[in-house]
DNA sequence: GGCCAGGACACCA
DNA sequence: TGGTGTCATGGC
């Protein structure tokens, strides 16, 4: 698994990915949460419904009874455990008034575990929302890379902990590459990773 | 009309 | 610890 090269390869040949694609860090959240096993344009639905009655302020967010903000999340699909993880979540960030760096240093190395303790955070919410927010440079392993790595005759991981547990990043990784390695990845993922056909007539294929 | 998309979680052995 | 069922929408 020669990481630098791969990040190298997406980098020259797909240029920059344009993740995370938000304005804010609250919305950051919201479409990890909302992404979550679905696409893009179906959360992006429920952003939008939610942008229209609060502007995506935490407090407007957190102010909405429950069934309003399941009807709003409606779009992204599985809105009940949706609405339900919005809530825990961002009651957890508005506890530490969406101070990134204090909640930093409060956990520590215990962060993920912290983040994994929340409802609806599982362990790719809990590392996108390391990366994307937190910026630490973690790997993150989600579907989209457990099956280029396994296209790629890497590794050929069952579960997200198996992939994650068995890569790590080059030291010189940065927050803003590991932004950018994710983004670029699932990028690929998007256009290449179809059906192995697709696969084999990328740049990534020998 | 079936399949799938940037998962998480409860339940079971 | 690992396997399986459930949660649900919208586009193709």
């Amino acid at each position: 698994m020669d990481i630098t090269w791969l990040y190298n390869q997406l980098k020259t040949n797909m240029g920059p990915s344009g993740w995370w694609p938000a304005d804010s860090k609250p919305e950051i959240v919201l479409g990890a949460i909302l992404v979550q096993n679905t696409n893009w344009r179906n959360a992006d639905a429920a952003l939008t419904a939610l942008r229209d009655e609060t502007s995506l302020d935490p407090n407007s967010i957190l102010s909405l009874e429950n069934e309003r903000l399941i009807k709003l999340v409606k779009p992204s699909g599985f809105y009940r455990n949706k609405a339900r993880a919005i809530k825990s979540v961002f009651s957890w960030f508005n506890q530490f008034e969406w101070e990134y760096d204090t909640m930093k240093k409060y956990y520590g190395t215990g962060l993920r575990d912290q983040l994994l303790k929340l409802q609806g955070v599982g362990p790719e919410t809990a590392d996108v929302l390391q990366v994307y927010i937190f910026d630490k440079p973690v790997f993150i392993a989600d579907s989209y890379t457990r099956r280029l790595f396994s296209a790629l005759n890497w590794m050929d991981a069952k579960t997200y902990q198996e992939l994650w547990n068995n890569v790590s990043l080059p030291k010189w990784f940065t927050f803003e590459d590991a932004q950018e390695f994710h983004g670029l990845i699932d990028n690929f993922g998007k256009e290449y990773l179809k059906r192995p056909a697709d696969f084999n007539q990328s740049f990534l294929s020998k």
